[in-house]
DNA sequence: CACCGGCACG
């Protein structure tokens, strides 16, 4: 076993720092603020003898269950929770199974939705379409496509009919995998089901067909549909102009942009966005920039990801002074800068070896509220690691750790090498030590033996290793 | 609460 009492210099440094900024009373490393917060309630409501009185707040709102369950991130916490409460004979309801459901889900926890799906079936709770429709949703991004199926074809059995959402959403699924065979099967069958295509199924289909890079197809489709008489809405006319503006196709984009109008369907802001990318891509940032004013003056609500298209295409050319200036126009127009602007930015730092910058970025990015997701982490511990910063590296893992995002396995392997390098076996035992408690929860299989194999060159290193892991 | 489209990583 790795030596537990290991206490790195590093950690002390990086959780001065957490505390320096946690007296300004800024979460700067704790995406979910409620967290620290929550386990100390537990633990009192635990030790004091008369803990949440679940039945008598029955007609209260909120629930205690449910909004605590709501504010617990880690699903193992919930589940005891949820657990808890059942001993103290507090009988669940639906809301409260399915925000279960739903975190379990999100954690990919599928063992335990299907386990509590189990038990709802046999007490006959009924399930709304909706819950179904998300855990499908939840398979699809898993890529575990036949069990969204096994699921579609199960919800019959707990007394849910299916409508055209959920059939749409495992039509989705299957496009979004690369099944277009199966997604036409689907197809086929619809009217066996009983189910009547709307927009959504065409947009999907279309969807599909344009990935395949087929605009013939697809507009064949876009055809049917109006035969059909099935409306086409915006989102139909943006999948085409997005594909058109990829091609670099941009005048044939506009004019379906025209068609559009003329149709009188709105543009949105996705439909400007989508254009002033094709724009850019051919160099005409000016032009893009422009329409980005015109959209205002057509009356549509200017949007982040009109700022981030614009963004992108600066970063992409260096252009870090233009950039700055973008943001400053921002804040002037009272714009706030999202997660997906504040990422752009530090990969753009990262990649140019500016991990000062970068690391910047990270903590004003909190100060301003919006918080790093498991990509930002990545970007910049990655970024450490290629200008050789090791322990700033593992500061900010750490920091990621603590936030509960998960690294590369790449990364990890970057860092502790790295650590050794330097002579740090302290803080690389402390790395191995961390991934360790965590490799099961995180899917991490096999992670020991990559370490290990990338050690062969230096025999020390991998003596070294054999004695940490075992 | 959640059927489809859009700016960030790999």
């Amino acid at each position: 076993m790795i030596n537990s009492r290991v206490k790195p210099a590093t950690i002390t440094l990086s959780t001065l720092i957490i505390h320096n900024l946690a007296q300004f009373r800024i979460p700067i490393f704790q995406s979910q603020p409620y967290h620290s917060h929550h386990r100390t309630h537990r633990h009192t409501s635990k030790s004091s003898p008369e803990p949440h009185k679940p039945t008598r707040n029955l007609l209260r709102k909120p629930i205690p269950l449910l909004a605590d369950l709501k504010q617990i991130q880690d699903p193992d916490e919930a589940i005891s929770l949820f657990h808890d409460y059942q001993q103290m004979g507090f009988k669940h309801d639906y809301p409260t199974y399915s925000c279960l459901v739903y975190k379990l889900a999100k954690s990919r926890n599928f063992e335990a939705v299907e386990s509590l799906l189990g038990y709802l079936q046999t007490h006959y709770i009924r399930c709304k379409e909706t819950l179904f429709i998300g855990l499908i949703q939840h398979y699809g991004k898993a890529q575990l496509v036949d069990n969204a199926v096994e699921l579609f074809h199960k919800m019959g059995s707990f007394n849910c009919s299916r409508s055209v959402q959920s059939f749409n959403a495992i039509l989705n699924v299957f496009v979004d995998n690369g099944r277009s065979e199966s997604a036409n099967e689907m197809l086929r069958s619809c009217s066996k089901m009983g189910i009547w295509l709307n927009s959504v199924s065409f947009n999907i289909i279309i969807k599909m067909w344009l990935e395949k890079g087929d605009w013939e197809m697809a507009r064949q489709l876009f055809d049917e549909m109006l035969e059909r008489e099935v409306e086409p809405t915006v989102v139909t006319y943006n999948c085409q102009i997005g594909f058109l503006c990829k091609k670099g196709d941009v005048e044939g984009a506009k004019s379906l942009f025209q068609d559009m109008v003329k149709k009188g369907k709105k543009a949105n802001a996705v439909s400007y966005a989508l254009l002033m990318e094709g724009l850019c891509s051919l160099g005409r940032y000016k032009e893009a920039k422009k329409l980005m004013f015109d959209m205002e003056y057509q009356g549509c609500k200017l949007k982040i990801v009109n700022y981030g298209v614009l963004m992108t295409d600066l970063l992409k050319r260096g252009e870090i002074g233009e950039a700055n200036s973008l943001l400053v126009e921002m804040k002037k127009r009272r714009v706030k800068p999202d997660i997906v602007i504040y990422n752009m930015l530090i990969n753009y730092f990262c990649k140019e070896g500016k991990t000062t910058e970068a690391y910047r970025m990270l903590v004003d990015m909190q100060i301003a509220g919006c918080y790093p997701i498991a990509i930002t982490y990545r970007m910049v511990v990655d970024g450490f690691c290629k200008t050789g910063e090791f322990e700033e590296g593992l500061k900010v893992l750490n920091a990621m750790l603590m936030s509960r995002h998960f690294p590369r396995m790449e990364t990890v392997r970057c860092l502790i090498l790295g650590l050794l390098d330097k002579g740090k076996v302290e803080d690389a035992c402390f790395v191995l030590e961390e991934m360790e408690k965590r490799k099961k929860k995180f899917n991490f299989d096999s992670w020991e033996v990559i370490v290990k194999d990338s050690c062969t060159s230096d025999r020390s290193v991998r003596q070294l290793l054999d004695e940490l892991v075992f």
